[in-house]
DNA sequence: CTGTATCCGAAATGATACTG
DNA sequence: CAGTATCATTTCGGATACAG
């Protein structure tokens, strides 16, 4: 697949896709509908949410805008209100004063925080070489 | 773990979430390093061409943009010119006429490439039940 | 073909004040 | 506590024209 892939790219041909018959789904189209569910989930504060759930278990607002620092209310509560519509999370009202508020993951959401869960660990082990490399290309850059 | 921190959790105590001593980057954190790359990576045009490169190998300019549906030139340049200065992405100039440039995944982008398809993946068999779920909740939103 | 430069409207986001 | 509402600002991103 890859070589033949990679065979077709140099031949100057399109490089399609297969795409599994009968798979419907397709995030690489502009028109798909999966392509817009992962425009919402490809977020920066989409995917901490669903990371710190993972990771932390239920949690309140406040203790979320906590977890995910540097979250203002209204992207948390937008981010959180995506995410509850879209079946990931679930959100608990206990009626008492002052009011609590539980968030939590879904069966859904917990499967997709834990493939996204790597890629937040991935990118805590290589974020130095990453950053590194940016001086790197910033100082080549710079005179030419 | 989750037990332990669901219990903390009910408890009122803040859900702090464990870093592995000698583990200097937490994505979570606003002021650390590898939250700038996090942000980055978390990016929809970004997620897309290091899934095209990974899937299809390869690609010249107008392959990935052909590739990633609906992705502007300024949009495609800019994000790979990201990728690159990462050192995610190795992008090679053939000096012909008309010029020819390939990208290709790094090292570095194909082991992060790696964690991301399975996200692509994931969302394209889950879209449907999402986009259902976003109707049904949309439903019951409208009344008041 | 592979960009860059510029303009401009739309959308995202932060700050602040207010509410049940 | 957990939001909502509003405004100001920034950023995003598409369209277009131009260039090597």
């Amino acid at each position: 697949m890859t070589t033949e892939e990679a065979a077709r790219v140099r031949a100057g041909q399109p490089a399609e896709r297969e795409v599994p018959d009968g798979q419907e789904y397709d995030v690489f189209a502009r028109l798909c509908p999966s392509r817009d569910v992962f425009a919402e989930l490809a977020d920066k504060w989409s995917m901490l949410i669903l990371m710190s759930l993972l990771g932390c278990g239920p949690q309140r607002f406040s203790e979320l805008q906590r977890g995910v620092g540097g979250v203002s209310r209204k992207m948390l509560t937008q981010s959180l209100r995506n995410l509850e519509r879209s079946g990931l999370v679930l959100r608990t009202v206990f009626p008492e004063t002052p009011p609590r508020v539980v968030y939590d993951l879904l069966p859904l959401g917990r499967e997709l925080a834990e493939l996204l869960a790597p890629v937040g660990r991935w990118t805590e082990r290589h974020a130095g070489r990453m950053v590194a490399a940016r001086e790197e290309f910033d100082a080549a850059h710079a005179e030419g």
